[in-house]
DNA sequence: ACCGTCATGTAATCGGTTACATGATTCT
DNA sequence: AGAATCATGTAACCGATTACATGACGGT
């Protein structure tokens, strides 16, 4: 593809994530993007993996990412970054954000609107202590597998997040 | 409109909202909800006015709002629920839900994928600062004004993981 | 050889975002 | 009266979700 007919294209958040992630990999095709989603960003929020499919075609649509497809019986498509990619990426990473997150969280939500707290809080509580332990176990992995210092701190952030979220739906189960 | 051309629609998180508000409001305009958004879902996600607009016509050709322009000058549109949509969102209310939160996050992002903590840190740091401070003045506010105690307890949530954050980010601008 | 699960993809739709535009108040 | 801000809306586009579908592989 020549870069005059390189399509414009928006770089969103879920770019960025492919970007990395392809980064990361080296190369990769949707299904190992899929898999390092779940084993990272996917603890936060969900990516569809149909998205981990469109999403790469886009990035390489807008000349971030350089597809080929295998010669061999399965004909998989293997993603890497382009030096545009690569470009992009870098800028993005290196440049600090004072954006704050967007929690979207159901829970909270019917609480707001009135819910029984007696009927809700049991739920989430057992919910959210599901997830804690969860986060802990990939922590403990991570630490075995000499996992890179900001990937554990991220997972870290997540612990700190669930014990607060434990802390408040146990004080509504008794009661408050 | 006949309940025969009622259009069949889904109901996402941000329906719920809309109901759930202009239930509190009994009538609202778009931009009432765009008030009432800002003092509470909105400190933790951002609606777009214009969705303010659009949903309410959603639900309207869903049948779960009834829209009623003004005759005066401004005509403006004024939503209040039918029986159908104060249903829906008396049972959405009741239902407890296991479903956890999404968390986006762009500081977070970055840190996993290896921006320097240094330059970060102090940024997010600084921005959960005043957002902390934020939902203070909100509570302090909504004490005053003695809302409801659901409703405080959603901000007190908010604070508490605001707390959190300002925690994980102190460590890392210390250099941990 | 068959069956279940893992893996790989496409199509259609829709909610949500961005951009554009203008009318009504309020303040100086 | 003019400027600035508040208020109100529409239109176009696109990223994201849902649903559909099939191919490959490993175990029994």
């Amino acid at each position: 593809m020549s870069p005059s007919d390189r399509k414009v294209i928006n770089l969103t958040p879920t770019s960025y994530i492919v970007l990395g992630l392809v980064s990361l990999a080296g190369k990769a095709t949707p299904y190992d993007l899929k898999q390092m989603v779940a084993a990272s960003v996917g603890n936060f929020f969900g990516i569809p993996h149909s998205q981990l499919y469109s999403e790469p075609e886009r990035l390489t649509a807008g000349g971030y990412l350089d597809e080929k497809r295998e010669t061999d019986g399965r004909r998989r498509k293997l993603y890497s970054l382009t030096a545009r990619g690569r470009e992009a990426l870098a800028d993005w990473i290196k440049t600090p954000t004072d954006e704050l997150y967007e929690l979207r969280d159901p829970g909270l939500l019917k609480l707001g609107f009135g819910t029984d707290p007696k009927k809700l809080a049991p739920v989430q509580l057992e919910a959210h202590r599901r997830k804690l332990a969860e986060l802990e176990a990939i922590r403990t992995q991570m630490k075995m597998n000499d996992a890179p210092d900001h990937q554990l701190l991220v997972i870290e952030a997540g612990i700190g997040h669930e014990r607060e979220y434990v802390r408040f739906w146990s004080k509504l189960v008794k009661g408050r």
